[in-house]
DNA sequence: CAGCTATTCAACGAATCGGTTGACTAGATC
DNA sequence: GATCTAGTCAACCGATTCGTTGAATAGCTG
């Protein structure tokens, strides 16, 4: 989780998600956006890439990105349980943390799935 | 939204967020866990407020938290963009990425909202 | 006022980050 | 085989991060 979200603490990575969204990306076309060397848009893709969110396909030349959406659904689901908070349904919170105090829900331990 | 993912991304900073979802705390309730200088969670604090996660309120001694839930809702919405694409909803996606080359949603642009 | 408590601030150090450049590897192309 | 292209790697640099300690501030308490 620290990696995901330390992944998307950047405009620059944010912003190579979301052209991967679009599709299977190359190295070169991830950097094209961003006037920094190629080797400093490479650093970016392998920060993502330990963080679980693009997954490589070496094509001979290239390598191309795909978008691993795993990592992205589970910080979702993380920020969901925040959800009640901010929608004001004070008494659904309640209920979540009242739960946990069996469970230790993953999401909000120290795990990372 | 740089700041929000900055503060998130510290297992540390998620488990002040989390106590703070159970009511407002002290710095010091909420450096009580951590094997760490008060200094030092003080600065995580001040991460998470500059992240605007936190608001502040001096109470004669003591600095009261309260946990603002508005950056991890919009946290939560910039990954809601990639929803579709976890939920194995490609055609969605598709609306999605066509719709914005139009509109430029705020979430997946260079704002802060 | 003296002293305890809660917290911040400033200075420091080690580690990490984000970028650079130059050298290297491997696949395509002539 | 020579060379162009795609990408990584290693070394380096300046800025930031995460922790420390010691001193300062401000509110309570005797």
């Amino acid at each position: 989780m620290d990696d995901v979200f330390q992944a998307l603490g950047s405009a620059t990575r944010r912003r190579m998600l979301h052209d991967l969204a679009g599709g299977p990306k190359s190295v070169g076309q991830l950097a094209e956006p961003f006037a920094m060397s190629l080797a400093a848009a490479s650093k970016h893709v392998k920060a993502l890439e330990k963080a679980g969110m693009i997954r490589r396909e070496v094509r001979g030349n290239t390598h191309l990105c795909h978008l691993d959406p795993g990592p992205l659904a589970s910080a979702h689901r993380w920020l969901s349980f925040y959800e009640s908070f901010w929608t004001g349904r004070l008494d659904e919170l309640e209920r979540l943390l009242r739960a946990e105090k069996g469970t230790i829900p993953a999401s909000q331990e120290g795990d990372d799935t």
